[in-house]
DNA sequence: GAGCCGCTTCCATTCAGCGGAAGCCGGTTC
DNA sequence: GAACCGGCTTCCGCTGAATGGAAGCGGCTC
């Protein structure tokens, strides 16, 4: 794996090019080579092995876009098919009990993936996405994840910088290690102004039948509502509901 | 791409691996080489680079499945992301008013691939899955789609031949064709006991904002329901609605 | 019609991929 | 406790697949 490692196998390539439809979801070939670091010869003969494969699909202008077999490969990752088709009725529920956004996130190195995004018309805007992945630090999932997770992980997080998005993300040690026992100690992660100003977010965590914290839940509503005492209660409601359906039993 | 062809590319191995995963969740080294007719070294090689940009994850028993970037790469997919954002509210509206399945299912080569599926308990037993491709001549959705897709397609079927997977399964070409034109005429497919014994499932196709057939909804319950005529008329409905919703108007 | 852009095709060179073979490791049998 | 076994990992010399610069193509603009 040597060559791997410096991206110079042909699977680094093919890879690479998978990664260059993170940032557009159609492209054209010259796209795929820029981003991806192809010449555009190599580019255009890997791409076509992908859409030979049926990875990729050209549209009728010539644009390259994701094709259903690689949704069909997706979609089939156990734990978010089995997350998402278990939480969906809660986090329909908790949208309907709170009225903007509803999250469900997973951990993904140092990162938070989002699982699903629910959201109601007007509600506080925020730039999360499904499939979108988002700092631990700043956002509600995040943090209640994070909360749960080994200490390893959050001094890799201090030691790479908690990066300041808006006035109120945590961006000390002294600052994270608060929220963080703020959260174990409540049940419940409270995440102001963290990433969007004007947005807080609360978020509790979901266990599996072992016990182990492996998604969080969140909403994300306008900071006005910081007063609302039911909102922490709904969400960690939402949060064992979920995880009661998993198997889990306290 | 002669190489490609006869599955000798390096691209074509990493593809072969993937494909692995269409039969099973979890799989070991031996069986991921066996599945994809690969020598054991080249599989451990090849999956070594799957696993290095996490589109593999390998888990503590030493078998692989399919990773978290996997997922986040499919869920991408612009046409199923689209279609099943928007059509989920109308699929769970459907689900209230007919009680068993609600399937969304998109054309794809010469199958039907299924978007959504979305079950009552006690529902009569069928075979679908999200992610699955079920055959078109068999299925509702599928009945739905072929009606209105190119001639050309019902010829390739028809040349393929019709496979019998029930009592119902139209399996001439004069019993496809009478199919084919009741759904035109009607707006929905019917199709009997042609996969699942016992199962009735009505289709009917969802158009985008061109007018082309992008889609089909169907429910599928069981067969003594057959006289139920306000069934027809709320599958129609759901499809309208999600035609609506994508921009198409009459 | 000259120039440009994005894509496609070609092909000689070379180095990455190949896979048989040997080694390793944990479990099971005798 | 020695021999065995299945599944996995590592090694390494050979070779043909992958590479990418260059030339060609087709459509569009000025």
């Amino acid at each position: 794996m040597r060559a791997a490692e410096e991206g110079r196998s042909v699977a680094g390539r093919l890879f690479a090019i998978a990664d260059a439809f993170e940032g557009g979801r159609e492209l054209t070939l010259s796209e795929i080579a820029q981003r991806a670091q192809l010449p555009l010869s190599t580019a255009h003969r890997l791409v076509a092995e992908w859409v030979e494969w049926g990875g990729l699909v050209r549209g009728d202008d010539g644009r390259y876009q994701i094709g259903l077999r690689l949704w069909r490969l997706g979609v089939r990752q156990p734990a978010a098919l089995r997350l998402r088709t278990v939480a969906r009725p809660f986090l329909d529920d908790l949208l309907d009990a709170t009225g903007e956004h509803v999250h469900l996130a997973v951990i993904d190195g140092t990162e938070a993936t989002y699982l699903e995004r629910l959201s109601a018309p007007g509600a506080v805007p925020v730039i999360s996405a499904v499939a979108a992945r988002l700092p631990l630090h700043a956002t509600g999932v995040g943090l209640s994840l994070l909360a749960h997770a080994g200490d390893d992980l959050v001094r890799e997080l201090l030691a790479a910088g908690l990066r300041r998005f808006a006035a109120g993300t945590p961006t000390t040690e002294a600052a994270l290690r608060t929220v963080l026992a703020q959260a174990r100690a409540s049940g419940v992660a409270r995440s102001v102004d963290a990433l969007t100003p004007g947005a807080l977010s609360l978020a509790a965590a979901v266990r599996d039948s072992s016990g182990e914290v492996i998604a969080a839940v969140s909403i994300v509503v306008r900071r006005e509502r910081e007063g609302d005492a039911s909102l922490p209660h709904v969400v960690r409601l939402a949060a064992l509901g979920i995880s009661g359906a998993l198997g889990w039993r306290p």
